[in-house]
DNA sequence: CTGAAAGCGCTTACAG
DNA sequence: CTGAAAGCGCTTACAG
């Protein structure tokens, strides 16, 4: 059916308004209990009253009104998503990865935002944000998520998408995570075998404790002997990437730097570009997340692809289990980290070369404008 | 107050639940009708009851039951953004000034994905974002939001984000939109005034009809009365990008490219990076959007910046107009495009160079995996 | 397995 | 300017 037609006619004929239980039990010669029951998938109701009544409501265009349902006291069906940012590629990834899995449910999905620039706003935030019958997703991967999630009380249902937990440290709410130890280890291990003689990192902010990329970093680093480097307070933008980059651009030891995310490495070549280093014949770079932009970089990044789509999908399912919804989905495997190859990595220099060396190559766009 | 605080202490003194209307009246010792009328904006309240309800309703932590004034047929309090993708910065960021103006004024903020992937599903799902007493915004840039855009019935309170229309083609609804052809034509001409001999584009998709970026860039052609290319048929992402700048990049009369947006800019210039042309020396790039990786590309991306989060909040602000809300938001300027300068752009090459000449210099990465 | 009652928290008429 | 009534479309108990 395409086309602005609307309001289905009725049993009566008429269409001055949605048809609603009422109407569907009329026409299928049932009481509007009944039909409550089948569209809440109740069991006490027979199979063939219950084909009955969905014939019906197919007939009918029967939708059942979410604010009466919710004003009843029915089951939750919607959820509200909690975050600081939708122009994040994970960010908006994940909201992607939740609407598709409300969607096939019927489920509503609200975003309310948390702004970064006013904390002190976060909790009436949040307290508008939790409604009668309501559910929350919260991304708490930055402080403005964590910081609402603090403020989400027990009695509400919630599920938050954190920075994977350290060992042992179990987090206090249902939670969501992808496990990137293994990868960042595994990025680092591949950079330490192409000869680099040291891995740096230039880390995503740490809240509200290490992330366990820095941990596998810092592994990889420990099983291989080798002296590792106090990283930088952390970073989300490329701009904060550019930054930290030209500061690791002056050191001539760098020649290998494990970025947080993909926005930093891209702030970071940069940077190594203006300084007059190559990617990646002078400086190996890898990224985190595998943005869509990222295999377009010059040159095509290497970098940990993150499946934060399938994070969301997960996170939402997780609130479906523990919502007093009946509606389930089919629960999928934990979404994995895992390294691509691409060009920004090689082998390390032989000599490991100086500032003064470098500024000898060809000539270099001026910095970026900002 | 921060922390899990749920339920305020009501009059009785209990916290079984949420404070109603009733709780207030009672409280402020006038008849619940008032505090309707208090909460809703009504005209005929006196300032002194009215200052009074405002202080027990602060007092209590009462919030009005959304579901319920739904229910009752009150007036719209939520608006659901239609929209095929949330990863596009262009989308992600008029939903954040979407969401922004909605928090101001109270209104709760719903998404749902049209998938480009399956047409034939859009009616069904758009049908089924329809509420009583809901609103919607159709981010219809795209073939799928326009289709979305179709199956709204027309008493459904609509305000359609599109495309620049064409002069005289006035949209059918209430409809926000950024005109670029003015910044499309400064940019065709800057790149003229460097001596290129003509500037080519690489479009986004037209739908439903020409773009008005493409009627500038047209336009600054007829008038430097400079041949014209027939455009390709459009896309959105760095992978059309780089297969419609490989093509290109053939061609040794092509010196300047005008992008449709800067994903399409980035996959250019990577193609002319891997058919062995330098940017801009050989070619020059100039984008659309300014997404915020812009300024770190290689070179630092010359673009059209538009204010997608400004052109959201304006969407808004003309539903709150033809919605029977009493809220408003203050009239905000039309949100314009405008040239962002940096440094993908430089004059045309003396010699057109052909692709022989060019592959002469320094060795390039090869082509990203895909 | 199915039906009749009460009520969720508001709103819009309708009175005064 | 303020108050008493009816009802929005469902749900959860409670009956049988």
């Amino acid at each position: 059916m395409t086309g602005p037609i609307r309001e289905p006619l009725n049993f009566a004929g008429n269409c001055d308004r949605s048809p609603s239980i009422r109407d569907v039990a009329r026409a299928a010669g049932v009481s509007y209990q009944t039909v409550s029951r089948v569209i809440n998938e109740h069991p006490n109701v027979s199979d063939t009253t219950r084909a009955a009544v969905l014939a019906t409501i197919a007939q009918l265009g029967f939708r059942p009104n979410r604010a009466a349902r919710a004003l009843a006291g029915g089951p939750a069906q919607a959820v509200t998503v909690l975050g600081s940012n939708t122009t994040l590629y994970g960010f908006a990834a994940a909201l992607e990865g939740i609407e598709e899995a409300t969607r096939e449910v019927g489920f509503g999905m609200g975003f309310r935002a948390v702004e970064a620039r006013s904390p002190a706003d976060i909790p009436d935030v949040v307290e508008r944000a939790i409604e009668p019958a309501g559910t929350l997703i919260v991304i708490a991967f930055d402080k403005p998520g964590a910081l609402a999630l603090e403020c989400v009380p027990l009695e509400v249902p919630t599920v938050a998408m954190i920075q994977a937990p350290t060992e042992g440290a179990e987090p206090t709410r249902p939670s969501v995570w992808i496990d990137e130890f293994a990868a960042a280890k595994e990025a680092t291990e591949y950079l330490l075998a192409l000869g680099h003689p040291t891995v740096h990192h230039l880390p995503i902010p740490s809240w509200p404790r290490t992330t366990r990329r820095m941990e596998g970093w810092r592994a990889a680093l420990a099983e291989a002997g080798v002296r590792m480097h106090e990283p930088l307070q952390g970073g989300w933008t490329s701009t904060w990437g550019y930054e930290a980059g030209a500061v690791l651009a002056r050191d001539p030891n760098v020649t290998a730097v494990l970025c947080g995310n993909d926005d930093i490495a891209l702030g970071a070549i940069a940077a190594m570009r203006d300084a007059g280093k190559r990617v990646p014949a002078d400086v190996s770079i890898v990224g985190f997340d595998d943005i869509p932009y990222a295999q377009f970089f010059a040159p095509p990044l290497t970098t940990v692809r993150q499946d934060f789509k399938a994070l969301g999908r997960a996170a939402f399912a997780k609130l479906l289990e523990i919502s007093n919804s009946p509606r389930t989905l089919p629960p999928a495997a934990a979404p994995q980290a895992r390294l691509i190859m691409r060009h920004s990595v090689a082998p390390a220099p032989q000599v490991a070369p100086s500032a003064s060396e470098a500024s000898g190559s060809e000539a270099r766009s001026p910095p970026p404008g900002r």
